[in-house]
DNA sequence: GAGTGGTCTAGACCACGTG
DNA sequence: ACGTGGTCTAGACCACTCT
């Protein structure tokens, strides 16, 4: 592990401890240098990784401030259903409902960098959270690696773990809009709720290491299983608000 | 302006401006240090901007790739209404339905770090964009501030810049918990929609400079009017996915 | 093996905040 | 005026990717 993941490490796990509550003072990068017997530079890195993850508010010329307290989730948790649900100490299960390869709509081409009309792979999911319904996922997948996800298990619990041992695929990148829908026919006979209820709607687009887009989704959530947090501040901010479409 | 900003706004045009398509290869740390006559490390601070932004993304050893084309807003205009309105070319509106102290419950005392019981100012606020309603805003703000909120006019169309104006207040820091609800009976009449369809909740709180909370509210968007987008990666995320509460 | 990004050091100077 | 964080430099070495 790099020094300042280390650094980063300790001074996470004291101010998750309560070693330094929320509203007090971070150390000096001094101070801090010379515990941990590193350069300056090496710290100041360390507190970046505090600052981007929310947990430390830093302005010039005054002392650190600690903002929060609650461990953040990696990009991992975020993607994969079952990841996530493991991490907060819940039972992921899925079903494939539907599977089917049909041309690429101009829209999914541009998300998926291909040609239009390209064929694309469909595939509708039920995902159920310790048994529960929660979650209906109709991912579209790029041809390329359309023929090993149609080789998955229909009740595959980590879509994202089996693909990576069976061909290396790394998620890497996400982009993600978050709106509220209504439920339709279908989501609503899925979901257990009744049509035109309030479901919570994440579509992403999903990236490889390389750059090259591997997936787009639509991700329709029941509501109330379901929060997305964001810290962010005037320094470090990855979230947008979008007028409708 | 920093050596490493402006460094960082130029490759931002050159990204937006199509110069490095999506997908493509930005130039090597060293081509860029040396065409802008910078040393490695301020041009390696220039990326990291572009990276924690979301549009360019990066691996040990290998070339950086271009993700992305569309900047990214900045804290103010997710925080301000008016200002988000503004910058992407709306006419934000506002009018105060209710205002009014009452003491604290113990939730809020948490999150705005008083103590329970102390009072409180309530203020519910709709909010229009170029003249459609789209927003109810249910803000609790601390007793501190309350006095500065209760002279503003009560069609104010930016709190946030008001505030800043009359008492040098600046929010610098925000925590979002975003899910999708059922229309109120209230919420319906107000937005004029339906009672039980969906709208997406937003709730936050702010904190000042200081690390001092200001404000928490409970904002409910009409669907269709407003979509959040996130981008992320494994290296940089400010997103969290929390279960139901 | 050559190229490229990731980590770390050591020191200098500047800008801002606080007393 | 002093303490603190922000910027910048120059150079070294390592880890990984690509061909």
């Amino acid at each position: 592990m790099a020094r300042y993941e280390h650094i980063a490490g300790e001074l996470r796990d004291a101010i998750i401890r309560g070693d330094h509550p929320i509203g007090t003072q971070l150390p000096t990068e001094a101070e801090l240098a010379s515990r941990f017997n590193a350069a300056r530079g090496t710290v100041r890195q360390a507190v970046a990784v505090l600052v981007a993850e929310g947990l430390v508010g830093t302005r010039q010329g005054a002392r650190r401030i600690v903002l929060g307290s609650e461990r953040s989730q990696s990009f991992a948790e975020l993607h994969s259903f079952a990841q996530w649900a493991r991490s907060v100490g819940h039972q992921a299960g899925g079903l494939v409902l539907d599977s089917h390869r049909r041309p690429s709509t101009p829209s999914e081409a541009v998300r998926l960098a291909i040609t239009p009309g390209e064929e694309v792979l469909v595939v509708v999911r039920l995902r159920r959270l310790d048994g529960e319904p929660v979650l209906v996922e109709r991912t579209v997948y790029a041809n390329w690696i359309a023929p090993a996800v149609e080789k998955l298990d229909p009740a595959c619990e980590s879509v994202t773990q089996e693909l990576y041992e069976a061909v290396g695929l790394v998620f890497a990148y996400g982009e993600h809009l978050i709106d509220a829908v209504a439920a339709g026919a279908e989501d609503a006979r899925l979901l257990g709720v009744r049509r035109g209820s309030p479901l919570l709607r994440q579509r992403r687009t999903t990236t490889s290491q390389e750059g090259r887009p591997v997936e787009c989704s639509d991700d329709r959530y029941r509501a109330g299983s379901v929060t997305f947090s964001i810290r962010n501040s005037t320094t470090a901010n990855s979230l947008v608000r979008r007028a409708g479409d």
